[in-house]
DNA sequence: AGAACAAATGAACACTTGTTCATTTAAATA
DNA sequence: TATTTAAATGAACAAGTGTTCATTTGTTCT
């Protein structure tokens, strides 16, 4: 019976971490890590600071427990359901299928706190660090880049420095995810920022593109 | 003698407030503003915290004062000895400017502080996003659109959309200078980011410029 | 030198913080 | 039903927080 624990269904008391980890997130996001006490975390569950302890060790293993979850958030895993060795014949469709997600994720509650906490906490926290860098950077950024110097090999479009170019892909993307987050906290339009991200997939294939005429009227 | 404090030569004590200035900026940017505590700022000064409230307030009046300051920083005042009328005649040269000026500030200690005391606070300090959005993004974003449009009348550069151009233009440069100061954290090297800064304008310059010969050689 | 004043000190305050723990409650197991 | 186990509670603690204030220090002006 020393497996008990391995097999328990984990019905009632599971629901609980799901919920501190879920409100902690918002309050991290909104207040920031340090401001948040376990008073408001427990407060807005509905339950006392102290049942909080039955199912993390302390503050600080919320966080790390939020972090880790970060590495399976959405906006880590854009080519993670793709076939690598087929992305780059998709061409303009994969970056816009890029820039939409991007978009999405911007309106998307779950995933619009993750990006203010991240944005909030690395410059404080160096394992945020690793996983921007491992999973954002090296898993997005690289990566395209590899797709950009097949597309360069196969003649789609013009060749060039194939990690400069995945940067000014990604860094407008980044720039009005950002923007967006900082329009809606003062809960002013967004529109204008949203047309931007199809206008920058629009204007970055036309200008990395092959042409394939002379001609050369818009 | 009711005007002594007017014309008082303020030599000593404002020194101290000047140190709580620039000690307070260093440790928010690199703790945060709320882990920061007034015995923090005291102590890396090297006096005891009840000095601190002969100079402020209280702590927030030392993060307002710092945020006032932002408006006077480098970074937001990119076009201000610059005549607007004729910015636009120096086509390419005027992008290199910005772009090395950007790249300058993310190596310049005070500067990269305020950037990450921004980065850090804009997500719960709706006056540091109201300085952002001001002195940031209207003064440069907005005044650089402006400027696109009379290179575009001018026939110096390719008629598009300006607002797109100026985003498309200072985005990779945010980007870069964030890349600069994560990696400065850890200590790892900053010479590739160092080097996208002038390719990017390259980039740009080559994508937006009006092709004088139909040659397409590089 | 003496008066006036700004700045620094030391000690204390009221309050908030994260965390602990004995106890109660409730559910699962045997 | 009786037993075991997990979860929630209430109360408390020790440490850390921002801030106040009477007092001392040191400088400036007359």
């Amino acid at each position: 019976m020393n497996e008990q624990s391995a097999n328990t269904p984990l019905s009632k008391g599971s629901k609980t971490k799901e919920k501190i980890l879920k409100h902690s997130l918002k309050l991290f996001a909104t207040k920031g890590y340090k401001a948040t006490t376990v008073r408001d975390i427990a407060g807005s569950i509905g339950i006392k600071q102290s049942a909080l302890y039955n199912h993390f060790k302390n503050k600080d293993e919320i966080l790390e427990t939020l972090i880790s979850d970060l590495t399976s958030s959405a906006i880590v895993t854009l080519f993670a359901n793709k076939d690598a060795s087929e992305l780059h014949k998709d061409g303009k469709s994969l970056l816009m299928g890029i820039a939409t997600t991007f978009k999405l994720l911007s309106f998307d509650g779950q995933n619009e706190a993750l990006f203010k906490l991240l944005m909030q906490e690395i410059f404080r926290n160096e394992r945020i660090r690793e996983i921007y860098n491992e999973h954002f950077y090296q898993e997005n950024v690289k990566k395209l880049s590899g797709i950009f110097f097949a597309m360069m090999q196969e003649e789609i479009i013009k060749s060039s420095d194939p990690l400069l170019l995945a940067n000014e892909f990604f860094s407008p993307l980044f720039f009005y995810q950002m923007q967006v987050s900082l329009l809606k906290l003062d809960k002013k339009s967004t529109s204008s920022v949203v047309s931007l991200f199809e206008k920058h997939v629009e204007y970055f294939w036309d200008n990395v593109r092959q042409e394939k005429t002379e001609g050369l009227f818009q």
